[in-house]
Order: structure tokens, then C-alpha cells, then sequence
RNA sequence: GCGCCCUUAGCUCAGUCUGGAUAGAGCGGCUGACUACGGAUCAGCAGGUCGGGGGUUCGAAUCCUCCAGGGCGCACCA
């Protein structure tokens, strides 16, 4: 892992305060990670300025930032910086003699710089006094939950848009890792000083709320013994009938008053015949709606449709709450066409004069803004493509006030985002506040079989079956150990059998560990720093205590005692947390805190076997549970962010 | 045909955006460690032409280019 740092300012964040950091009320926190590289920026800098002053170098030498980077050998220093191969041209001289020349004039006093050396090609590599670690614990346990948290997204407000699964039927695997991904992202943005919203966009109209509407209909006169197919396109899925069944259950008197089908060649006769040619074995779908009739027929199909929807709905939101994701709105396609958005957004369109009429249909120029081809708005039926309501439900978002917008989507989708800011750019808006992430798909396998998922053919892993076989921490960990853009294979036989070696209970099980540790302590009389109650001696200078932490006094701990290699290697994990999170969020990459996760709780564990807690000199055993705590802390955070539980005990 | 994604250890994958020093982890395999806080742990070994060729660079898994293999798309469906 390799740490860039040129100084950016990095805040803890308070998600549930408005703006008051934006507008730099409160004092800056610099974490203590933060604070040393400042201190070795400074020194380079003054460095480069003496060398510059006394042998008459080009100013523009002293331009270049500092970066620091985390060397990946141990042996290369704690810190390291390729400045001077960067500017070893403007100066002219060879990088490892420009670089000898500045780290003769690095001054370490009063720093936590120990040595500096002059290694490889031309890096500057600094090997810090290990104590400036100690600041960590002030850090995290003055901080408790919110350590780690930053100030990046500086107060953005942003909607992450994922899952928004058509209701259609059940969740499916697939979904189930877009809901681990988007919701796990959400955390993450929230804890890099983002203000959050989590969306589902409910396509409940149009075409695909057709099809389930007809296949509702389909299955209630099957019911009734009437004969009555499938038409092409509508759901086969059994769960359609037992939809079916409820509603006729439950609504006797509609189901008996129910309108005739009607007829296709009645249904479609002006759009048939203009299509003819084309429209082949006689489907209809693509000359116009299926089965279209009058206008009883139409209010059954959407009465019908409205039960089945709003029965998919409620199921979907019972399956993802399980799996712990919650959505601040169900943002419904049926609300945003009842608003007359989608018109409105089409007028605005038509007066930027982004579209024109071809073949009977509205098109939008798409291809103005790097599409491949221009798009269908208006069909020549006079129904919306979903392309309209889409663009409106993104408008609607910016209305809401949201300054950025982040869609999940699948990969089969690909290409969308390219429509989706055409529309946006030619109503006005910057396409950049939209961001799509596509993630590919999920292979599950049982034992190594694969098996198969087809919504097609109504054969296929549902999510809630899914869940009763995996349970949510597992599942929600595995799902974030990948990449969004890798396809992966999902082994629920692995995510099960494999208990012991689950790199998900490794983590929860330091979490455990500590947890045990501090409990024992507890009984046996020890006093337990509390992490984000307590404050401990002096927070850093600068440093604005969280409003949400009160300063109870405890007798300042003497860190001296720590002085194990093993010790240091923790903290320095810990003391990596908030660059980690700040990385992965504006990275859009919860998926590289299952890494950390992974390497803090590894760290742990080494440190758990060499260095014994409790049972140690009093003085050495106050300053380890500051340390344990600060581990608790940590890998409790991470574990919220990624969703997953951090029990006390397994 | 065009577009997007992928190709790194036996398997599953990090690392690629932002080029750095000897390419990492887990699983699987092999060898060790329990008289104290939870052994769901720890220590160690073996395992690689980073899909292939060319280029840029002091330096390439990383950037450019060509090629091969795999996945997904290319609607007046969503």
C-alpha cells in the first residue's frame, strides 16, 4: 500500500452538522499520520530553499509539491519522497546529487524525523522516532466513531442510486451485491464528509409495469378456468400467480367485474397496420402497447398491476432490509410522470433544440454528446421510452438539490449513462455530477457448480434464498472483497463451510478478541478507557473537539510503556485509517476496506500473540488497553462501513 | 462489425486511475507453536515469462499501440 499525500487538508467529519466545517468555522483536525507529514514536508521545503538561496538554482525548483509516499519495503524508511528526481532537470543535476544536496540541509529539529537518507535512483527517505505514532491514540480515542472520518467531499451532497430493481419479482443474487456495494459506498461517502442520500428508482409505469400487469391477468383467468395466454414479453414467473391468487383473495368483487381481454386485431388496429410489415410473427411489441384496449381495460390492467407492484415492492424492501440496507425515498417512475416532469424535461429539450421528429417519434440528438446513435424519446404510439422519465427522475434529484449524482448499475446496462448525460448536458447541467459504476456479474456456485440464474425462463436464485443460505455479514464481505468492474464467482458453499479460514470472521474475531480483553479487564477491576467519551491528555493542537464526545478527565496515560515493534506496526495501521477511508470514497472503492480490514485485524493478532494485555506492570497494561481500545475503535468502523456486524462475542 | 469490462501463484482475487526500489493476500499444499488476556490465532516453506508482441521512460503489472482469449451490450425493452 502506497500512501500519495501533498498536503491536502483532511477533517474529521461530522455527517449530521451542516456546513460549518465548509466554511472553515471550525479549527482543522490533523490526524496524526497528517501532522508528521507535515512536518517532513516542511523541512524538505525549507531544505530546498536553502539549497536554492546558497547555490543560485532555479527558483522554479522550490514549485514542484512534496509527495510522500509509504516506501512498500519497511527498510526504505517510514516515509519517502521523488522530489528530487522530479526536479532534478530544472536544476540540473543528476537526481542523486540533487538529493544528497537537499537532505544536507534538512533540519530535523524538534521533528519526529530521526534519519534521512539518500536511496535508489534519488528518493529521500526519512525513518521516523516511533513515538510520533503515540499521537494515534490521542486521535481515535478522542475521536471514538468518528475517527477516521475526513472532510474530502467536503459537505457535497450526494444520491447513490442502486439496486433499483424493476418490481417485477423477487431480488436475485446480482442485486445483492449492488445493494452491498451501494450501500457500504454510501457509508463510505458519509464518513469522508459527504452528506448522503440512498435512492431506489421504482420503474412502476411504462412497459415493464405492462408486462406485469398482463401477466397478472393472465394468471387470473387461468384461475378462473378462462382461457387465457401468456402475451409475448409478460413475466412467466410463478410468483405471478401467487400474486394473482392474493388479489383474488383479496378483491372477489373486482376480479368478478373484470373487463373482456380484448382482442388484438381490435386492440392495436391503427398502429397494426401502419407496422405491418415489419412487425413479422405479429407480437405487436414493437408497433405498439400489447393487447392495448379501452379505457376499463386499461384502469383493470393498472389496478392489477398497482397490487402486484406494490406486493413486489414491499418484498423487495423486506429482503434488503434484511440484508441492513435502508433507502432514504423509494423514488417511484409512476410519481415523477404524474408530476409531468418527463413533459416538462421534453419541452425544455425541444426548445434547446436537442430533438426532432422522425418516423413518428421524438428523438433526442444524443449523438451531439458522444453517443453512437441518436435516441427515441416519444415512441410513435406516444408512449415515453424509459429514457424520458429516467432523464427527469435525474433532473428531479439536481432540483432536490443534490450537487452529485452516483448510479449502480449492471454491466448489461453499460452504455446507459452515455444517454443519461447526453440529457442532462442538453438541458444545461455539467453531465460530470453524474457518475455511473457498473458492476459485473455474479457467478454463484455451489461446490464449485455453477448455478444457473435466468429471470428469463423464472428459474433463478432469489436473493431471500440467497440469504438463507449465506448470512449478511458473509455475504456482504465477500461481495466487497472484489472490485465492482470484476466478475466474480461467489462459492456459497465457501462463504458457509469455510468458518474457520472466513477472512469475515478473521476480522470479526479480532473485533471479538478485544472485546474479551476489555471485559476480563473490566472484572477484574482495571480502568477501561471509553473511546469517544474520554478525552485523553491533550488533544492536538488545533484540533476541535467533536462536538459529540464529552471530555471526561481521566488521568493522562503515560505511552511510554509501548515500545514493541508490534505495538508501532499497529498503530501505524491505525494511524492509516483516515487516508484509507479518504482514498476509497473518492475513489468510489469500498471494496479496499475489506483489505484494510483484513491487515488491521492480521496486525492485531500478531500484536495480540507477542504482547500480552492484562496481567503486565500497571503502567504497561494502561497503556496497551488504550491501544486495544483504539483497535476496537477502528475496526468497528470499518466493519459499519462495510456493513457487517462487529459482535463482542462468536 | 462497433463499444465497454476482464486476463496477475493450483483456485479466488488485490495492486493499474495517480508509473518507482525485491509484484501481494486468502484458500488449497507442506512444516512448526498451546502452564496466563478467546488456537476462529501465530511463525515458517513451496508456488509467478503480471495473456502475447512492440513502444514511451532513468524506471512499466501500471501509460500508448497491435494481437489473442473470455464476458456483456449494440431497441420506438428497461
Amino acid at each position: 500500500m502506497q500512501h500519495r499525500d501533498d498536503g491536502t487538508h483532511h477533517n474529521p467529519g461530522t455527517q449530521d452538522e451542516r456546513g460549518t466545517q465548509r466554511d472553515g468555522q471550525a479549527a482543522p483536525y490533523r490526524y496524526a499520520a497528517e501532522r508528521v507529514r507535515d512536518q517532513i514536508r516542511a523541512a524538505v521545503r525549507d531544505a530546498v530553499a536553502a539549497c536554492i538561496a546558497a547555490g543560485g538554482l532555479p527558483e522554479a525548483a522550490a514549485q514542484a509539491p512534496v509527495t510522500l509516499e509509504v516506501p512498500r519495503e519497511r527498510a526504505h524508511g517510514d516515509y519517502s519522497t521523488n522530489v528530487a528526481m522530479v526536479t532534478a532537470r530544472t536544476v540540473g543535476l543528476k537526481p542523486r546529487d540533487w538529493a544528497e544536496r537537499i537532505v544536507s540541509r534538512i533540519d530535523t529539529a524538534g521533528t519526529f524525523i530521526d534519519r534521512v537518507e539518500v536511496a535508489g535512483p534519488g528518493f529521500i527517505n526519512f525513518y521516523l522516532r516511533p513515538q510520533w505514532l503515540y499521537g494515534v491514540l490521542d486521535d481515535v480515542l478522542a475521536l471514538g466513531p468518528r475517527y477516521g472520518d475526513t472532510h474530502v467531499g467536503q459537505g457535497r451532497r450526494v444520491v447513490v442510486e442502486f439496486v433499483s430493481a424493476n418490481p417485477t419479482g423477487p431480488l436475485n443474487v446480482v442485486n445483492a451485491r449492488h445493494a452491498a456495494l451501494g450501500d457500504s459506498l454510501a457509508s463510505l461517502l458519509a464518513a469522508a464528509g459527504y452528506r448522503v442520500a440512498r435512492e431506489f428508482y421504482v420503474n412502476d409505469a411504462g412497459n415493464q409495469f405492462r408486462m406485469l400487469a398482463l401477466a397478472m391477468d393472465t394468471r387470473l383467468r387461468e384461475l378462473l378456468g378462462e382461457p387465457a395466454e401468456l402475451p409475448e414479453g409478460a413475466y412467466p414467473g410463478e410468483y405471478v400467480i401467487d400474486l394473482a391468487r392474493q388479489f383474488a383473495a383479496q378483491h372477489p368483487d373486482a376480479v368478478s367485474a373484470r373487463p373482456p381481454r380484448p382482442d388484438r386485431g381490435r386492440a392495436g388496429g391503427a398502429a397494426e397496420s401502419g407496422g405491418a410489415g415489419e412487425s413479422g410473427a405479429g407480437e405487436g411489441a414493437g408497433s405498439g402497447p400489447v393487447l392495448a384496449g379501452d379505457e376499463t381495460w386499461e384502469a383493470w390492467l393498472e389496478r392489477i398491476g398497482r397490487f402486484a407492484v406494490e406486493r413486489i415492492l414491499e418484498d423487495q424492501r423486506k429482503t434488503l432490509e434484511r440484508f441492513g440496507v435502508r433507502y432514504d425515498r423509494w423514488a417511484r417512475e409512476s410519481e415523477i410522470r404524474a408530476a409531468g416532469l418527463p413533459g416538462q424535461v421534453l419541452q425544455r429539450l425541444a426548445e434547446r433544440g436537442h430533438t426532432y421528429q422522425r418516423d413518428g417519434a421524438v428523438w433526442l440528438r444524443t449523438t451531439a454528446f458522444g453517443d453512437d446513435k441518436d435516441r427515441v424519446l416519444v415512441k410513435r404510439d406516444g408512449q415515453f421510452t424509459y429514457v424520458l422519465p429516467d432523464i427527469a427522475y435525474h433532473v428531479d434529484k439536481l432540483q432536490r438539490g443534490f450537487d452529485l449524482l452516483i448510479n449502480l448499475l449492471g454491466q448489461d446496462h453499460h452504455g446507459h449513462h452515455v444517454r443519461l448525460k447526453a440529457g442532462l448536458e442538453a438541458l444545461g447541467y455539467d453531465p460530470d455530477v453524474l457518475e455511473v459504476i457498473y458492476l459485473q456479474m455474479v457467478h454463484l456456485t455451489r461446490g464449485g457448480e455453477a448455478v444457473r440464474m435466468s429471470k428469463r425462463r423464472g428459474e433463478f436464485v432469489s436473493m431471500g434464498e440467497f440469504l438463507d443460505e449465506v448470512s449478511t455479514d458473509a455475504a456482504r464481505y465477500f461481495f466487497l472483497m472484489r472490485s465492482a468492474d470484476t466478475t466474480m464467482d461467489f462459492d456459497v458453499d465457501l462463504a458457509n463451510l469455510q468458518t474457520q479460514e472466513n477472512p469475515v470472521y478473521y476480522v470479526q474475531y479480532a473485533h471479538a478478541r478485544i472485546s474479551g480483553i476489555l471485559r476480563q479487564a473490566a472484572e477484574q477491576g482495571v480502568e477501561v478507557p471509553a473511546a469517544g467519551a474520554a478525552g485523553h491528555g491533550d488533544l492536538p493542537a488545533g484540533a476541535a473537539r467533536p462536538s459529540g464526545a464529552e471530555a471526561v478527565d481521566l488521568p493522562p496515560v503515560d505511552l511510554s510503556p509501548i515500545a514493541d515493534p508490534r505495538e508501532f506496526d499497529l498503530l501505524r495501521k491505525l494511524a492509516d485509517l483516515p487516508d484509507e477511508l479518504a482514498a476509497a470514497a473518492e475513489a468510489r472503492e469500498p471494496h479496499r476496506l475489506t483489505h484494510y480490514a483484513y491487515d488491521l485485524a492480521s496486525t492485531f493478532h500478531q500484536f495480540y500473540v507477542h504482547c500480552r494485555v492484562l496481567g503486565e506492570a500497571p503502567e504497561v497494561t494502561r497503556a496497551r488497553l488504550l491501544l486495544v481500545r483504539a483497535t476496537q475503535v477502528a475496526l468497528a468502523k470499518v466493519l459499519g462501513i462495510l456493513g457487517v456486524s462487529a459482535p463482542e462475542r462468536m
